[in-house]
DNA sequence: CGTTACATGTAACCGGTTACATGATTTG
DNA sequence: CAAATCATGTAACCGGTTACATGTAACG
């Protein structure tokens, strides 16, 4: 097979806006919550989902544009802001069937993609390499997140206190991280601590 | 300030070759194992980090082509092979300097980007939405996960063995895979339960 | 009046993905 | 010799990032 000499194909239709991934849904759902404007959704991108994923003004401005273009969100001149072109954006019905039918279909998970992982790769290459140094500020720099996001729990859900069902959900996005840096630093303790170990030079038993 | 007029300015100097991320270095460590063509390293791309991390042939190309042009790799006709194109990729000095250095430098981890945080927070609003049944499968594909590299553990690394470095090493990027599944799997549990637990609908004590 | 914050955008690049193309080698 | 596999590539897109541009509103 394969149509000999069909290069010069017209650049295929658009493709319909289908975006695999997620930014997109992330501001349709701060928007359901909120009609806001691209700025807004820039500086707060979202309290919860904004502790985890940043996302520039840029890419914002971008995906409100293609949004508004597909038909999932609408935006009007802002009440506020005289002369300023300030538009607030607000979720259309097509935009809020898009949400569900994306909430409810199963999502591929990224993959696993941490330099550090080379690196100990690199460290079995190269034996003089020491990444000590690198590991304990990986191992700090999980800790200190750790710690901000314990401190927000503890503000925002303390124990004992009933939560409405918005703000169990709001929670467990909050435990996702915790448990996630708990991981990390104890995989950056674990792999420290193999470092430090007495050095078994090869294979040789202690004896 | 801001040069006004100042557009057609020539097409910026190409950049030094300088990613910032760590494909060109996680097959610069490959080949310094040993020395590869593209579709080699394509097939395995590397034993321990092509459990977790998946590189596309084209991918695996540019990046080698373009590591020849600055210098990182030399390529020869591969020995074997006769009239086919294959070619047989080596890492130079210039190269295994800039592992080194990479090695060296402190890399800043990637943002936690999960769709199902997304949807928590789209579950929030929209309350009539069912997530269980995409849950139960997040869970379940993260425990067969889990239940692979405990099964690589227990027959690459049987308890009681004593290990080369290279080999603890090695077992170390495995561990990081169990660890994340396990976190990942513990979470989507807590979540399952939260979500399955008696909604007690707005912040009303069971009383 | 000048600086800072508000507010929106264009241009250009890089990495990752998908589709398509091409030709050599091996095998039934 | 036809099909599968080996082996390498071009073209085109999309998402994320950085640099640059532009203008309004608020504040001291």
């Amino acid at each position: 097979m394969g149509a000999v000499g069909a290069r010069a194909l017209p650049p295929r239709a658009p493709p319909a806006y289908t975006p695999p991934m997620s930014l997109p849904h992330a501001l349709l759902t701060s928007l359901l919550e909120k009609p806001s404007s691209g700025y807004d959704l820039a500086g707060r991108f979202d309290k919860s989902i904004g502790y985890f994923w940043h996302a520039t003004h840029q890419q914002i401005y971008r995906e409100l544009a293609r949004m508004e273009a597909a038909g999932w969100i609408e935006s009007l001149p802002a009440p506020d802001a005289g002369a300023g072109r300030k538009k607030l954006y607000t979720v259309q019905s097509k935009g809020r069937k898009e949400l569900e039918r994306w909430a409810m279909a199963s999502t591929v998970p990224m993959d696993l993609r941490d330099a550090l992982m080379v690196k100990l790769r690199v460290a079995a290459a190269l034996p003089g390499l020491d990444l000590a140094p690198e590991l304990r500020a990986q191992i700090a720099r999980h800790e200190a997140q750790l710690a901000i996001y314990r401190g927000i729990e503890a503000r925002d859900f303390p124990p004992g206190r009933p939560l409405s069902r918005a703000q169990a959900l709001q929670r467990l996005i909050l435990r996702k991280g915790v448990m996630y840096e708990e991981a990390e630093a104890a995989w950056g303790r674990e792999v420290l601590a193999a470092l430090e170990a007495p050095i078994a030079s090869d294979a040789q038993p202690t004896r």
